[in-house]
RNA sequence: GCUGGCAUGGCACAGUCGGUAGCGCACUUCAUUGGUAGUGAAGAGGUCACGGGUUCGAUUCCCGUUGCUAGCUCCA
């Protein structure tokens, strides 16, 4: 057989061979991963192939794919550990997944200290160091295998598969899961591995099914990687904005206020409002113009939009239908407010295209479940807009969204930590859209069409659309690997209808517009808490709610403190002076703890010479320099919102 | 919504095998007037999340509620 190495050459072995013998031929690590092997690009048991006339690529321990047989094995030998220590729990599945593994199980939910006990467990298993064996059986005889062990989740599993199928089991000494593998040679080749966390979940993801017990681990090929993993989760946790967000006394939350329902505090609602301004004059700069409409209407409007019918349960209604006269309910989001400000007046051609942007403040009423610090919230506020399109147009304004988009991206920082994801309909699921599947098709194409002109790589997604339309969204993730979306821009070429919204053309005909629903920044806590754990909390400056403190070495150069303050904010500069009776090191120490950009040290010297003594978060100790020269700047930073590069140790 | 975990002064935490609580930081006052990451001293501050139950007695044990949190599900 051929085996295809790392660096692209190929070695051929002639006669029988063992797995272990081409592994240890061609590399230590490798016998750590020998069952896994790649024919034509499919991950496969090396045994199934071994001797056989293909060509094949083999895995190293450094492959992610050889990772995930060293993590899928070490979910064996869990399911092993599980079994032995409760005998009850019946197995569901235990995949690999990108930061280890996890495997589900019917049984008592874990304690940390069963987590525990299951790991000596999993260490003893390991040290014994079982060969795991591969074997097949026709899908019959799998099924009453497995329905002999009471394992009714894994009949469950059989039974989708084909009626000709080979079910492939492996079995490491007494245990036997069924599982495609591929696997270790032996158990004793888990060398550094760790369960994480146990939680609740529902079996094949619906919340219909029964919640199983859910078990994560990780696991590495060697104990440093392990420990610096473990070391990295540690890590994140001091970015996390939730954490650091209320440590910074960004926000806060309140039993009594309620859930989602966060507090911005002042630093927090600075930092906002400074987007916010922002944002407003790039809108305006972009042919924008801006409404200001009401936070809640009568539950005919929501009837009209469809979402009375559709999302009733995702939002604040007041009221009762069968008792009062008239219900109404807070908004979800803005689109209807913003037609009717368009059919307020009877539109030309002309008038197209329309750019309406309101800074706009949405309730939805999420599961108690769902809040998340400032990244799943019942009150938000997001910079929406509708724009009201010629159909010949849309193309043009589509592009524009993105443009201003990605103009907000790069100027936060952020451009590089997004991936576009085209969410399209799901012809599967055609019940919850509206409008034909040819109308579907042919926008999806025309926004993969814009996509690709600018050259914007993305990935499709069916399922993801609105119901009026597909759309681009702009997804980040926080610290812990979870996704949102930032920012979305949405192609509707059907509300128009249902809001009989209309132009007049050349003809005198009246015809529907399009309607592009986007948001430049999306939501503003959203985006907030995104930022805080981007820059851990040391944000661009132009961002930053308090700039520059004025340091004054002793009471005796207060009113020279004051005066560089004062000639701070004439420049509009947020800026303070501590004149707290402590020792300038004291001083110090807690204006970098609070992550502030700017120290200026003032004392005698610099108050004879109308000199600041610069410390940056920057560059540390940048010396004196000429209170004007300093202005003109950090004047200069902000107006370009510049992103000064860190270059000092942040070591304390 | 579901399954767990957690809830002690403003913050971060000890502690009580059931006998009404402590440290650090922050805060207040006094002294100190200093040159680049913590000056010294004194003081104030808690019905141990809320509501029930068990008990002679509950912050501690049990139940419920609320909030936070890890996941699952959901996210127009």
């Amino acid at each position: 057989m051929k085996v295809t190495l790392k660096d692209g050459s190929v070695k051929e072995y002639a006669g029988e061979m063992s797995v272990i013998d081409i592994a240890k031929d061609i590399s230590e690590g490798l016998a750590r991963v020998a069952t896994a092997g790649e024919v034509n690009g499919e991950v496969v048991d090396l045994r199934t192939v071994i001797n056989s006339d293909c060509e094949l690529n083999i895995l190293t321990a450094n492959d992610e794919k050889g990772l995930a047989a060293l993590r899928h094995t070490t979910s064996h030998v869990l399911a092993e550990a599980v079994k032995r220590l409760h005998p009850e729990a019946k197995l569901a599945i235990g995949p690999s997944i990108d930061t280890g593994f996890y495997y589900d199980f019917e049984c008592e939910p874990f304690s940390r200290e069963d987590l525990d006990a299951l790991e000596k467990e999993m260490k003893k298993i390991i040290k014994e160091g079982k060969a795991l064996e591969r074997y097949t059986l026709p899908r019959a005889e799998a099924i009453e295998f497995m329905k002999g062990k009471g394992e009714t989740y894994k009949v469950e599993l059989i039974e989708d598969l084909p009626e000709d199928a080979e079910i492939s089991f492996y079995s490491q000494g007494e245990f036997t899961d069924l599982c495609a593998g591929p696997h270790l040679m032996s158990t004793k080749n888990i060398k550094a591995f760790k369960l994480i966390s146990s939680s609740g979940a529902y079996w094949r993801g619906n919340e219909k099914n029964k919640m199983l017990t859910r078990v994560y681990g990780t696991a590495f090929n060697k104990k440093d990687e392990l420990e610096a993993y473990l070391a990295h989760l540690e890590d994140i946790k001091k970015r996390d904005h939730n954490k650091l967000g209320r440590e910074m006394e960004l926000f806060t939350t309140v039993d009594v206020i309620g859930q989602g329902l966060p507090l911005l505090m002042p630093k927090g609602a600075k930092m906002i409002q400074t987007m916010q301004r922002w944002i407003e004059d790039e809108e305006e700069k972009r042919g924008y113009v801006r409404t200001k409409t009401p936070l809640m209407a009568k539950s005919d409007l929501y009837k009209i939009s469809g979402h009375w019918d559709h999302y009733k349960d995702g939002m604040f209604v007041m009221g009762d239908e069968e008792k009062d006269k008239e219900v109404f309910a807070l908004r979800p989001m803005t689109c209807p407010f913003q037609y009717y400000v368009y059919k307020a007046s009877q539109k030309s051609y002309r008038d197209l295209p329309l750019r309406y942007g309101e800074t706009s403040t949405l309730f939805r009423c999420e599961d108690s479940g769902e809040m998340h610090g400032l990244t799943r919230v019942r009150q938000f506020t997001i910079s929406e807009g509708h724009l009201i399109v010629r159909p010949d147009q849309m193309d043009e304004e589509f592009k524009g969204c993105l443009d201003l988009a990605r103009y907000c991206l790069r100027t936060l920082g952020v451009e590089e930590d997004v991936t576009y994801r085209l969410s399209k309909w799901d012809p599967e699921n055609s019940e919850k859209y509206i409008g034909s599947a040819e109308v579907w098709e042919e926008t999806q194409q025309r926004i993969r069409n814009v996509l690709n002109e600018l050259e914007i790589p993305f990935f499709e997604e069916a399922g993801e659309a609105a119901f009026y339309g597909p759309k681009v969204d702009i997804q980040a993730k926080n610290v812990y690997g979870k996704e949102d979306t930032m920012i979305t821009i949405q192609w509707d070429a059907l509300l128009a209808e249902q809001f009989d919204m209309y132009y007049v053309d050349q003809n005198g005909e009246k015809v529907r517009p399009y309607i592009i629903h986007r948001t430049s920044m999306g939501c503003y806590e959203r985006t907030l808490a995104w930022l805080i754990e981007k820059y851990a909390g040391m944000f661009p400056t132009w961002l930053c709610p308090e700039q520059v403190r004025v340091l004054p070495i002793s009471e005796k150069y207060k009113d020279y403190a004051e005066k560089v303050e004062a000639e701070l904010k004439d420049n509009g500069i947020l800026a303070t002076v501590d004149n707290r009776a402590e020792k300038i090191g004291y001083k110090i120490r807690e204006a970098r703890l609070q992550k502030i950009p700017y120290m200026l040290v003032v004392g005698q010297q610099e108050e004879e010479q109308n000199l600041v003594s610069v410390r940056s978060r920057f560059l540390g100790d940048e010396g004196q320099k000429p209170l004007g020269d300093f202005i003109d700047a950090i004047c200069k930073e902000i107006r370009t919102k510049e992103i000064r590069k860190i270059e000092v140790e942040e070591n304390k």
